[in-house]
DNA sequence: CTATATGCAAACCATTTGCATTGAG
DNA sequence: CTCAATGCAAATGGTTTGCATATAG
């Protein structure tokens, strides 16, 4: 699904189509890079030279409230966006920040936490830390 | 290991015992509430009231570094802390954001995840998400 | 028209930093 | 003595909020 077409359908829900909003979801849906919202900022000013973060981060936020984005926050400073909604894993490199997805099968856990633990379980998040290819050539020990 | 023996071994490296520090290790190892800095502030300060915020987070970076505590750091606002350095799972309440321990055999899936994206993997974090016991009375409905 | 979105600037708030003073070793 | 840790206050930085203006529907 394309971001025109997403952004018509939350038409029905109230929500009004902007170029700036179209510019930002178009960016997410293809960009592989899951970037922070000042990357999106940047990206998005080459459109749109007098947009602002403010707007940025109220479409993140109403793309988030209706789950057609992740927020995905580690330990870092801010926060990055995955145009992809669906729970999938991701792999973080812990020196440069890069976030790469690894696509292989969800696992079946949530059934096992639920029982025991008492809590209803509505998702789970797995990711893994590490060094990226890239940073790994530079720094070999470590 | 307790904290004052813990606090003893740091030494060898350079890091001052301090009544404060005591403290918060002390809290830190025998709660299981993973508290955020400013809980830890809070309860520090019934025995040094002069302990000061700056205090809290010197020490838990510090401990950090050392490798003697773990930084969780969800989307949330504040990050928390476990005095339990091993990785381990948690389960994390979505309404009242309170964090239990899942307590679980440790997946094996580095290997695997190395080899999918050519990240040198050096640890995961699985986390799952819902209600809580509490929560899921309070809104049998969400 | 009218209400939501935008752009801008100020506010927020968890965490960090700078610095004079204290205190551990 | 000496240097790391403390307490305090100011600074930082990502994110949110407030408000006048612009614009989608």
């Amino acid at each position: 699904m394309d971001a025109v077409e997403l952004l018509r359908q939350l038409k029905g829900k109230g929500v009004r189509f902007t170029p700036q909003r179209q510019a930002i979801l178009e960016f997410l849906l293809e960009t592989k890079s899951h970037p922070t919202a000042e990357e999106i900022f940047q990206h998005v000013k080459e459109k749109f030279p007098g947009v602002s973060l403010g707007t940025i981060y109220n479409t993140l936020n109403m793309l988030k409230e209706h789950r057609h984005i992740l927020e995905l926050s580690y330990g870092d400073t801010s926060s990055r966006f995955d145009g992809n909604p669906e729970n999938h894993y991701h792999v973080v490199c812990s020196n440069c920040g890069k976030v790469v997805d690894y696509d292989r099968p969800l696992l079946h856990l949530e059934q096992e936490a639920s029982d025991a633990t008492g809590f209803r379980i509505d998702g789970h998040r797995l990711e893994f830390y590490g060094l990226c290819p890239d940073c790994r050539k530079r720094q070999p020990v470590h």
